[in-house]
DNA sequence: TGTACATCAGTGAACGCGCGTTCACTGATGTAC
DNA sequence: TGTACATCAGTGAACGCGCGTTCACTGATGTAC
């Protein structure tokens, strides 16, 4: 091995972390390949090096996207009122405003549906682990229901967002939010 | 006038209505104006003499859209239990299945933040509309807390669907219409 | 009633451009001696 | 320790293609006489 053994392993997800970046603030079909490599500090032609296709990169953005806000959902949850944080923190004006480093689904959910097989597969990977841990934290308030309300709530933090991202008017956009977090409250609070 | 006086305006309607079911279907970026002009019966030479670009036609679609939406679903909630027939019909497999005639929210929503000005405008007209109607709608059972509502079950019918449709196992993507369902009714009724 | 004409909705080829992908190459790296 | 070398991550130009948009034109239409 001429390079160190994990350097092209890190290029690779440098890579995927950058055009995880770029494809929520842009969307998939807007971010050309050769963006996609100049956002990691590299030219196009080194694309295929790492990845078949572009939709081989965006099934694997997808996948690294989903786990790291799983991982954060969790280290949330593992504290004290970590759900109403949860909450707060999703629906907030920060994260309305953040596509970059906001949440996968809101930015690209109605991308994903029309991706390739492979893409579909990683957001259902990802979507499940978040949905059973979040059903799992809900457990202890409601027992048979808490399935139930961990998808529900997972839409409605998720419709609202994009719907506050949407409209183009400043005042509806906070009331949005605002009436979000109280109703997702109520659902599971 | 040559052709009748409303020959012109007949076949922009037609093509705004077919490049609704389009745009829903395949996305905005990946519907290009050729198919869009023969989804209509038309060649792409013809689309500059109706619209000033792109970017204007996928406004009208925008406003014509949520329009047909509003229209449909007040027409629902002018009927006894209309507000349940609205969350069954929303959330049933045939409206996830059926993305070209479906919710243009569901279909396009973060697209839409990406979108004009005029784009982003219209959505706002054409939500706003159906949020104060759903609003008066709830205002009997629910008085002070209505509009939270309204604006909260949009978000969760709209999350839910999508969730339904990014999704590629079917069991989950059933439960997932159920639960929306459940706990739609639950917010509301 | 029949015909010549002006209108203009629609045609289809062409434009420059950026897309995803390929490929011959370069040059920094760690290794062998 | 110093140097010649094999490796291979990354370069950058090129490919065919479809995009949004333009434009010279065609030909069906309703009107004028």
């Amino acid at each position: 091995m001429r390079y160190g053994a994990s350097h092209k392993q890190a290029t690779r997800q440098r890579i995927i972390q950058s055009a995880g970046r770029r494809l929520k603030s842009d969307g998939i079909d807007a971010s050309g390949v050769a963006v996609l490599m100049s956002d990691a500090g590299l030219t196009n032609g080194a694309f295929y090096a790492h990845f078949e296709s572009k939709d081989d990169l965006v099934a694997n953005v997808i996948a690294d996207q989903l786990s790291q806000q799983g991982a954060h959902f969790d280290e949330l949850l593992s504290q004290d009122d970590g759900l109403e944080r949860l909450l707060e923190e999703y629906l907030s004006p920060e994260m309305r405003e953040d596509l970059a480093s906001g949440c996968p689904s809101a930015a690209l959910l109605d991308e994903v549906a029309r991706t390739s097989v492979a893409g579909r597969s990683a957001y259902t990977a990802g979507a499940t682990r978040i949905i059973d841990h979040l059903a799992e934290h809900l457990s202890a308030r409601h027992q048979e229901t808490s399935r139930a309300k961990a998808i529900a709530l997972f839409g409605m933090l998720v419709g609202t967002l994009q719907l506050a991202r949407a409209v183009d008017d400043a005042a509806l956009s906070d009331e949005v939010l605002r009436s979000g977090l109280v109703e997702a409250r109520e659902l599971v609070l």
